[in-house]
DNA sequence: CGCTCAAATATGAACGTTCATATCTCGGAA
DNA sequence: TTCCGAGATATGAACGTTCATATTTGAGCG
């Protein structure tokens, strides 16, 4: 009769002829055993199909080797966030990488997001957190830090806080892409943004302005435009006035993906051929943009750079080491397709 | 001096002068406890922040109250696959409700996702799995189904195997949308389809078949084609000999939404305006679809609702019921836009 | 008034590891 | 030859629960 249970630690001593500890030291001191010992020892952990409890190893030794994903909410239901699952598949494959595994965990209609951690914390269920979409004054980021859970985040705080932080450096991204632009002649580019709290509209905003006065284009406040709503109808309207101007701008920057589709639809609309008499360049690299025509010139986030400095930077807190005294920005990579010429 | 670890149950119990069984009963079985205990050390639990540690819990019960999702390989890595970013959203709501936290589970380069599977399982880390885009003779069912091991998965087995699956119910799905169209008049719908082993595809192909012999149409086999991808280029290249043909169909039900951009594509470059000279029809409802102009007509999977059913069945198999005697399918919704006029 | 029995609560053991420490082994120096 | 000490391995305790079982409590009955 079979234990109903799996392998434990004790069956593969005894078979081996060693004690339970000369097994654990196979995984987590190997180098404290006679070459021959790890062997032997190690042959048998493989023919048995030992694996420690992971439950038992957590009760023990308090390390879970399990980080926690705090799923944001997506913006609207029905349009899951691309950017998003990006990121956490790139979380995925470097926590994976690092022994890690990646839980997720999602508030209760009935709670909110750091009752939600409290939870987590308080069952001892995982090492630290990964936050996605942090922003200034971020209530998470508060609270984890007031309890002192190991944390880090994708986006960005404010000087005061906690500096645990990677985000994608998107002001010198757009100054590229405006660069691209001027390098192909473009003197009047206009920027197509979104009415929006989202910090990243802004920084998408401010690193076009800097692009436009590092490169002297033209610098016309007329040229920057502010979407309601990222749907194809309302950009068109928004960019109406601009396209039938009498000095009509040759490119549009817009501040994403879906932006950029709309201001396809307003080209169209105003029988302009996109790419050729109006350059169009987005932002996120979404699955849509190789699918579009012409495809779309974009900014593509380095998901697997900021998976890695995110999860390096949670193991080294985890670890108890210091927090890392500054956020980090990444660089993100230009794209470019037919839709910029 | 605190102790570095949380509120153990011991703390408690000491703190309510009852004993720690009674504690745990508040967990496990409040209905043994006087109602005048049970809330006075729920109060105190709720007071001090306890909540049991997740690993001595599961060590001692065996239960983990965790699910892993076993993460699909992206068909390509450049483009994430919303509609199973869709499918996980609603695993983890719908989990969440139940009680069950999700893990993400990816085999490491240098392993197959059985060996991946048997890692979890030995290592006695969660309940069950959840598999995605499950097919016939599928490495992973034949698996778990033999080391006994709880599972349920999205897609279908062959009839032999065990019937712990869900799915959409795309032929009848593809029926109510070709009855659409009949509604609307047309009789010449050709079908778009695409080179691959996938069974949906040929899900989608057959459903097809069903609903133009249902609603007597024209079934000529010169109007279904087929992709060898599902990029503009090649699907308007595919599309070409059937718009320019002398008796062009008026109609395009196409195997999934990427493709019907495709078509999108393919009825431009003739200068058909969609919707009104060409319908098209896509599959998935990708959040593209709301962004196309004209809104693209597609169906969209019962991702709440088939969520809901798999973890049902999982939980049933993981308490030892009886495994499902047959998978279910669930109808997935037409979702009419202006891309059939 | 004492007894019975179910309801309510308490106790000791066990889950499978790792930690802290103890013991063993064996080559080399005195 | 004896002893030392470092390297290698072994042992008992502990992590925080829940399970199985034991004990207490108190209402109802003869």
């Amino acid at each position: 009769m079979r234990r109903s249970r799996g392998v434990t630690i004790e069956d593969v001593a005894r078979a081996a002829g060693v004690s339970r500890q000369t097994v654990s030291n196979v995984f987590n001191a190997p180098y404290r055993l006679k070459p021959e010992t790890l062997q032997r020892v190690s042959a048998l952990i493989e023919e048995m199909g030992y694996r420690p409890d992971q439950s038992a190893r957590s009760l023990k030794s308090g390390t879970k080797r399990i980080i926690a994903y705090l799923t944001p909410a997506a913006d609207d239901p029905a349009n899951p966030n691309p950017v998003m699952s990006g990121f956490l598949e790139a979380m995925v494959t470097v926590s994976g990488e690092a022994g890690y595994k990646v839980l997720l965990v999602r508030p209760r209609p009935d709670q909110s997001r750091e009752q939600a951690m409290d939870e987590v914390i308080a069952s001892r269920t995982v090492d630290g957190f990964v936050l996605a979409d942090v922003l200034h004054n971020d209530g998470r980021v508060a609270h984890l830090s007031d309890v002192g859970f190991p944390f880090v985040g994708f986006g960005r705080t404010a000087p005061g806080e906690p500096q645990t932080w990677v985000d994608v450096d998107t002001v010198q991204a757009m100054i590229d892409l405006v660069g691209l632009l001027a390098s192909k002649g473009h003197r009047r580019v206009a920027f197509l943004g979104l009415e929006s709290e989202r910090p990243w509209v802004g920084h998408r905003h401010e690193g076009f302005q800097a692009g436009v006065r590092r490169f002297g284009l033209d610098t016309s406040p007329a040229l920057e435009v502010v979407s309601p709503a990222r749907d194809p109808d309302s950009v068109t309207e928004t960019l109406r006035p601009l396209l039938t101007a009498r000095a009509r701008p040759s490119a549009v920057v817009a501040a994403g993906d879906w932006l950029a589709m709309g201001a396809y639809a307003a080209a169209r609309a105003e029988g302009l051929s996109v790419g050729s008499d109006l350059a169009i360049s987005g932002f996120n690299d979404l699955p849509v943009t190789a699918f579009l025509q012409p495809a779309l010139t974009t900014v593509r986030h380095p998901l697997p750079e900021i998976a890695n400095a995110l999860v390096t930077r949670l193991l080294q807190v985890i670890g108890g080491g210091q927090p890392p005294p500054a956020g980090l920005l990444l660089p993100g990579t230009l794209v470019v397709r037919d839709s910029t010429g």
